[in-house]
DNA sequence: GATCCAATTCCATAATTCTATAATAATGGA
DNA sequence: TCCATTATTATAGAATTATGGAATTGGATC
């Protein structure tokens, strides 16, 4: 993964309503959300819930697809899973115990059920 | 953790110099790197780079110490984990197939040696 | 104390980001 | 076709963030 594109995606999750749209988008899974409901359920103005689902999905993190008057968005767990690599990659440089906890903890965390 | 540190923790490794000093606490270790050094390895201005350290250390990301007249900065692991589990938490609804890819790989990635 | 070195703080400017209003596009039903 | 619904695009003002020069603080050495 390069650099700017981590950046980019960091730079989309580091807004609070965008925070909190990827993370319904996480909890609902692959079958997404349709924007209107995401607005509705956060209490955000369409259009600006239209900017913030843009920059969700030209960072990768979000795809989208029509369907009838609705636009669904789902998160793209792959691309979260990038990011995650890119943040914690060639840590703790041939010393394993300093960041044996991170991965213990990190592993449980993404699928905690 | 709250939307708020999250946020901050975001937005700190959201910036090209910062999310490569980041990186390099990383992959330095407990033991940390002093401010000079980042700043010559970087090719950062000793100021420029010292608002970067503020900002990762203000969003709970490093820690500082003083060695003689050197300031040695260091990566909180702890601090990034609560990240990594808040932004997946929930994630999958109760279908674990969605996620057990990113689970996988996320948890090789903390500690991939 | 005087001096050098490492790092930070202060401050001003440039650039970016956020958010809302207004206008536009696409879909489905009467 | 006409209309209501859903969503996006365009644009602009306000706010925030990034960066560098100059000055300052803290520590080590003489």
């Amino acid at each position: 993964m390069e650099s700017i594109d981590a950046i980019k995606r960091l730079a989309a999750l580091a807004q609070d309503s965008r925070l909190a749209v990827f993370r319904q988008l996480v909890k609902a899974g692959k079958e997404g959300l349709a924007a209107g409901d995401i607005a509705r359920s956060l209490g955000i103005a369409p259009n600006t819930l239209s900017a913030q689902l843009t920059i969700l999905t030209n960072a990768g993190l979000a795809t989208s697809r029509r369907d009838g008057r609705s636009i669904i968005y789902a998160a793209d767990y792959d691309a979260m899973s990038a990011l995650l690599i890119y943040l914690t990659e060639d840590c703790c440089q041939g010393r394993p115990e300093v960041c044996a906890g991170l991965a213990d903890v990190a592993g449980r965390a993404v699928c905690p059920r």
